[in-house]
DNA sequence: TGCTCCGTGTGACTTTGTCACTGAAGCAGC
DNA sequence: GCTGCTTCAGTGACAAAGTCACACGGAGCA
């Protein structure tokens, strides 16, 4: 991948005038984390805003009672609003966020972040429009928890995760953390997609049987 | 009070040079909108940013079958996000707006907004400041519904909503949809409040007698 | 081979949500 | 006053979801 044109990979940054260009690459710092690392948590605050070049970023809420919830995921092309709203508001983060993949991303210094949201309309706006659309991703999550039903957002997560084989390669306990609920309300509605025969579960993944039919089930309600 | 200096009411508009302030007031409408009104609703797009002088507005979500949770609250000398999230993405909204009191507002123009984030870095910082601090809020919301106990979570909003002779005047149906849950279950859990001598329920409200135990009640856990 | 850890299965119980119905409190209109 | 209507609240039965405790078995390893 040629470095020199991150931002190019951003919609909305790609219109961005060659000298801002400029002074966007040469002052990020160019980021690689492997799978797995935790990129930031609660109490602690952003350096600096992060573009996502390469790989995806899941950002979760955690109780303590153990209990957690996947809030939205970050992709390439995307920047991480949970940092954004800290540099906005000069708070620590209040989530968890974790490479999922190998991540490549680009670290732009708060001071330039803030030059630029200053002098550029388009950064301005894809800053902007990022922001506005990762709310939307929390009335939906608001949504789903308090109005929807545990065996209908199972069953749609299972499509949304699977491999191109109809494999998802998660434990029960992951899947629970998914959705923000418990390890064995997944275990007993998998039980139940079992013996309707959607899926055939493994230790440690799922192989979708009838994706037609988990499909229709999502839908229905 | 003395309309031609509204935006001093806000924090962070005060700031503003005094050309700015006068481009403010001059594109602003001043709305008086009575208790009760529905202010903005989902699949309608706002005509302009929404500044709070006095009064407050409840911003909440419904779901398809009649359940409702209540996100945010916007007082006076607050802005309404969701209507800026919706003035960046050029989205209509997805929630619902209701002025909860006789609220006085001061509607500027997109347009008029537009040019203020451009050209003015205080104007700005008060936009995004409130943006990121309602962002704040929802994940609150999501903690609550997601890890938090209903009985708890009423308790805690009896104490909010009381007024200074420890009175709240809604109805067991309002208390459900305050908080995302049913009718039903509020009713329940104030009879076991009642029981343990804490509240006095009558037709239409609730006498809290004992603050101490309910606050103590809710901070358990 | 035996040990330990982890993922999963399960039963019992609690909490929360849904449904259907009852009755009481307020509020017209007469 | 009385009559009917609407709104609010209470309740029982059941379903869905969360909690707790523990059992089972496979994977990996000494």
């Amino acid at each position: 991948m040629n470095m020199t044109s991150w931002p190019d990979r951003f919609i909305g940054l790609s219109r961005l005038s060659p000298p801002l260009k400029r002074k966007l690459e040469t002052a990020a710092r160019i980021r690689r984390i492997t799978a797995g690392t935790r990129i930031f948590g609660p109490g602690e605050t952003p350096a600096g805003m992060l573009f996502l070049i390469e790989g995806t970023v899941r950002v979760h809420q955690q109780s303590d009672n153990g209990r957690d919830i996947v809030l939205y995921r970050v992709t390439g092309g995307e920047s991480c609003v949970m940092t954004t709203a800290c540099l906005f508001t000069h708070h620590s983060y209040m989530a968890e966020g974790v490479a999922e993949t190998d991540v490549i991303a680009a670290e732009v210094p708060r001071r330039t972040f803030e030059d630029l949201v200053s002098d550029s309309p388009e950064f301005r706006d894809f800053v902007l429009a990022a922001y506005s659309h990762r709310i939307v991703d929390l009335f939906e999550v608001i949504d789903n928890v308090v109005f929807g039903r545990v065996d209908l957002r199972i069953a749609e997560r299972l499509l949304q995760l699977a491999d191109e084989n109809g494999v998802v390669s998660m434990t029960h306990q992951d899947m629970a953390d998914e959705l923000g609920t418990a390890r064995e309300v997944v275990s007993r509605l998998l039980n139940e997609f079992r013996k309707q025969g959607w899926i055939e579960p493994g230790r440690g993944q799922v192989k979708l049987l009838d994706l037609d039919a988990l499909a229709r089930f999502a839908a229905s309600r």
